[in-house]
DNA sequence: ATTATCTATAGATCTATAGATAATGC
DNA sequence: ATTATCTATAGATCTATAGATAATGC
């Protein structure tokens, strides 16, 4: 039952889609590959074509998740009609965003579980990470670039941590609450370069 | 080779204890039931007259560190020397709660497989974070109470995310830098109640 | 007699591979 | 002939249980 070659190239972008899901939903250890090959319409045995193990899917997945949260962040910056920083709160800190796990950001879903992953998994996170920061530093007020710079990792801090804690909680009121702080906080007063 | 009522109970809590930090380096589906138990001197078989599931340890065991994790949170601003919040940031911005997973926060560790272990597991987690929101409230400076609520929350949020991306990164200086970054930005600036 | 622990194992699940199958592309 | 996928399974690991063992505590 083989396939031809552009139908082998689209098999593997719907298996590293459904991995990218899948992992997001139920973390690296909480799907298997049969599972994934099943969600995406394939066997089993098939995946060893695709890829030589778990671990090389996982870090393939997260790299195009990855990429491609980072393209959606300078979509929302650069497609801005008002403050880009107003906006990117606005996309980030979103009720969507703490209940969707499976098409959330990567980062509310998989960070912790990156240290036990290898150096392969841990330099996806920071080149995404570093690129999100260098974003934020640009859209950021502050009198010198280092006061910026720092702005922009405690803001980075405080989006992904609001919404991982938001995930936490036990009652949609407090998980609100969670984001409503956090986009409060980090919208700048006008008219002011203080905080 | 039955023990004691005594050494029984000292064998579940010492079982609690290892699996609060095996959790914690490894993550609840990281570890299993045997190797817990190997680790804390006791044999595979064992565990079910302790535990009636993983699951039930893994809600016990979160329920002790995170009940744990606030107690040391009320010493710490206890026993400051000068502004509970600063001696709150050192504590918690600390190298060691970067590099020490097996003994360092839990909810810098666990937060993010909360969700996926069902409601038991979120209202401890949920507990324990609005513990630390109460704490940080009253020592966090503003002019009204939900303005102190709020900084409360972002700091939380900030100080949380701060040390999962400073875990996740690929090089010591940027981790350093997070915790740097977060520490100046939470610390209120003195003779000024606008941050 | 009760009960905490141990040995041994059932049954499920998971990663990875071997060999068969069948369509592609030279 | 090559190669992408499928079926089937090996081998490891994991949760949970059954039954034996031996020390405690009435």
């Amino acid at each position: 039952m083989r396939v031809s070659r552009e139908k082998f190239a689209e098999n593997r972008e719907k298996i590293l889609a459904v991995a990218g899901e899948l992992f997001r939903e139920k973390g690296f250890d909480g799907i298997g590959v049969a599972d994934i090959m099943k969600a995406a319409g394939l066997t089993h045995g098939g995946f060893y074509g695709h890829f030589e193990s778990k671990d090389e899917l996982a870090c393939e997945a997260s790299k195009a998740v990855v990429s491609r949260s980072l393209e959606r962040w300078k979509e929302v910056v650069d497609g801005a009609p008002g403050e880009p920083l107003d906006a990117l709160l606005a996309h980030y800190l979103s009720h969507r965003n703490v209940v969707e796990h499976a098409t959330g950001c990567v980062f509310a879903a998989l960070t912790q579980e990156v240290s036990r992953h290898g150096p392969k998994m841990q330099s996806t996170f920071t080149g995404g990470l570093m690129g999100m920061a260098a974003i934020l530093e640009e859209i950021t007020p502050g009198e010198t670039p280092e006061e910026r710079r720092r702005k922009a990792l405690v803001s980075l801090s405080a989006m992904v941590g609001a919404v991982i804690l938001a995930r936490a909680m036990d009652n949609p009121e407090l998980s609100q609450e969670f984001l409503a702080a956090t986009r409060q906080e980090l919208t700048p007063t006008p008219g002011s370069t203080k905080e």
